[in-house]
RNA sequence: GCGCCUGUAGCUCAGGAGGAUAGAGCAGCGGUUUCCUAAACCGCGUGUCGCGGGUUCGAGUCCUGCCAGGCGCGCCA
């Protein structure tokens, strides 16, 4: 619906601008109009400081510019008043009459409010967690899980065609080394005497997984006649398969569901012509017997590497650009993947390999995410999966509860390391901000439900009188209310959907703060009516961000 | 050694296309309930925004050097 509050006054500042020419003030290039809120109230509701920027382009004073620009705007019926303040900001005050209109809004259009037209439809993936089914989820994912879950969501209210993927690696070294640690868990089972592989899983869930398979697949083991390379083979298989399926429960409880999950093992007929089509751009040599995608041509300096090992095994990397190839050959405009910080030196050519296969390195986004450090009161937690020290994801959710979980995961940038203290999360349970967003949604649904046992009925909403909500409180929840959209949509642009943990609290303080200082429900019948729109408009939008973090909206607490 | 990320209140962190007096939650102290949920509200305080330079009318935000922490630098995945 595009009900951005602020590209509507920034779309007026471009206007003003273009009035500027009819005095002689002009530049080729207009600087970028940005409106923002001030920290302040007394500096209005939306503020810009374009006098500046424009003053520094044409040269003229910034003061003379900003009286101009402050004249044409102050006609507008959007504003209650513009002020040039020296030296060089428009602050804007909007008109009631705006934020009474963005109440009806919000109740007439319901989480539509917030939907934008801008993603035009464009096909964008997000692939996020993509752990390798070697083991169950940690904790550390669950910032991965919570992060592209969460970004999809806003991608797609913004109108992009979104797909959530998981990428699985079911084939390659970690998975012989997992089939052969299984293998030797059986043994023991069995009370042979085996000698653990040195770099083995030793995680103890692979017992209850071989316990698992000598139950499932008793007799397929024992068929005679079949080598033990092709036993370890078939209980890899097994052991993938069971671990997957306790990946998906996790990120079920998690409230996460992907559209799609991509095999690696698919990509084999894929490789060969992926990195043929890429030897034939120039861009894959030979030398010591194995096969080099030449990196070093859109990064200088930087070391070439790998797809074809002397063994004739492909590497990794092959296997990724072959996925890769095959995420753009399906038409996807954009492709964001999302990685943890061990990841990091793998970008640069991940993106080198997409500038080879023929598309722009803009095609690929790939956001990092810094790891999380785990602690149990002061001590370190190691969250290595390989020696099967980790904490699992699933021990977190029945510690805090999704709804917790995913708050705190998301009420920080992912460029900032995250301290994932168990013992604080246990303890911190009843004063966890996501109860206090929470709460303000449930209180609010227990008035509506009041009110209706008290039978009182809503207007209809052109006879409602919102000029009534005219106290401080009111005013500053109508604000709020009215920046909704463009916090989805800096959400967006910005791949943070953090900034909507934030915007809650935001929102949910001034709630609690209504909420003490007036009543809703009241003897005068005008007052109560229009206070009732104005929580159900408080509702929708507390309902609709929290469904955006995946974080639910409990009628009662 | 090189690359990326981080360093803001006692703790955990927001604030990063430069802007007007730097914020929140938690922790601490004190107060608020005949009334729609006190999981709430109100009041009280602290910051050399890691340190040093630089650009600018203006820097927590940009550039640079240094310090500290994290991650990564394989014919592993």
């Amino acid at each position: 619906m595009d009900n951005s509050l602020k590209s509507l006054i920034e779309d007026y500042l471009r206007e003003s601008c273009q009035e500027l020419k009819k005095v002689g003030i002009f530049s080729k290039h207009l600087p970028p109009v940005f409106v923002n809120r001030p920290k302040k109230k007394e500096r209005g509701d939306l503020s810009t400081n374009l006098p500046f920027s424009l003053s520094q382009e044409v040269g003229k004073s910034t003061s003379r510019i900003g009286r101009l620009l402050t004249s044409y705007l102050e006609g507008k019926s959007l504003f209650s008043r513009v002020e040039f303040v020296p030296p060089g900001f428009i602050n804007f005050f909007i008109s009631s009459a705006y934020f009474n209109e963005v109440l009806k809004k919000i109740v007439t259009q319901k989480e539509k409010f917030t939907k934008f037209s801008y993603g035009g439809g464009r096909r964008i993936q997000v692939e996020f967690v993509s752990v390798n089914p070697t083991g169950p989820l940690h904790v550390g994912h669950g910032r991965a899980t919570a992060f592209g879950d969460s970004l999809a969501n806003i991608l797609s209210k913004v109108g992009y065609e979104v797909e959530k993927e998981y990428y699985v690696n079911d084939i390659g070294g970690q998975i012989e080394r997992l089939s052969r640690s299984v293998w030797a868990r059986l043994q023991q089972l069995e009370g042979k005497e085996i000698s653990f592989p040195e770099d083995g899983y030793q995680g103890e869930y692979l017992i209850d997984i071989a316990k698992e398979a000598r139950i499932k697949m008793g007799d397929e083991l024992s068929e005679a006649g079949k080598t033990e390379d092709e036993l370890i083979s078939l209980l890899g298989e097994f052991t993938v398969k069971e671990i997957l399926r306790q990946i998906k429960t996790d990120l079920d409880e998690f409230g996460v569901r992907f559209d799609r999950w991509f095999f690696e093992s698919s990509l084999n007929k894929e490789i060969p012509k992926v990195i043929s089509f890429m030897k034939d751009r120039g861009y894959v040599y030979e030398k010591d017997g194995a096969l080099w995608f030449k990196t070093s041509s859109f990064l200088p300096g930087k070391k070439d590497r790998v797809l074809r090992r002397r063994t004739g095994e492909y590497t990794y990397f092959a296997s990724d650009i072959a996925y890769h190839a095959h995420k753009f050959g399906r038409g996807l405009d954009q492709v964001i993947d999302i990685w943890g910080a061990d990841h990091i030196g793998y970008v640069p050519r991940m993106k080198a390999a997409v500038q080879a296969l023929g598309y722009s390195k803009e095609a690929l986004k790939i956001i990092i995410y810094q790891l999380v450090t785990l602690k149990r009161g002061e001590k370190r937690v190691s969250a290595s999966t390989r020696a099967g020290k980790f904490i699992p994801l699933r021990e977190v959710l029945e510690e805090v509860g999704k709804d917790a979980a995913r708050f705190f995961f998301l009420s920080r940038t992912c460029d900032s390391h995250l301290d994932f203290d168990l013992e604080l999360a246990k303890k911190q349970t009843p004063e966890n901000p996501v109860f206090y967003v929470q709460y303000a949604h449930a209180r609010v649904c227990s008035i509506l439900k009041k009110a209706k046992g008290e039978g009182i009925k809503l207007k209809d909403l052109d006879e409602v009188r919102f000029d009534l909500l005219a106290s401080p409180e009111e005013k500053e929840l109508m604000k709020e209310l009215a920046l909704l959209p463009d916090e989805v949509k800096e959400a967006a642009e910005n791949l943070e959907p953090h900034r909507l943990t934030t915007y809650l609290m935001g929102l949910a303080a001034l709630f609690h703060q209504f909420y003490t200082r007036h009543r809703v429900i009241s003897e005068d019948q005008g007052l109560t009516s229009a206070r009732l729109f104005l929580i159900k408009a408080v509702k929708i939008a507390l309902k609709d961000t929290l469904n955006l973090l995946g974080i639910t909206a409990p009628q009662k607490m």
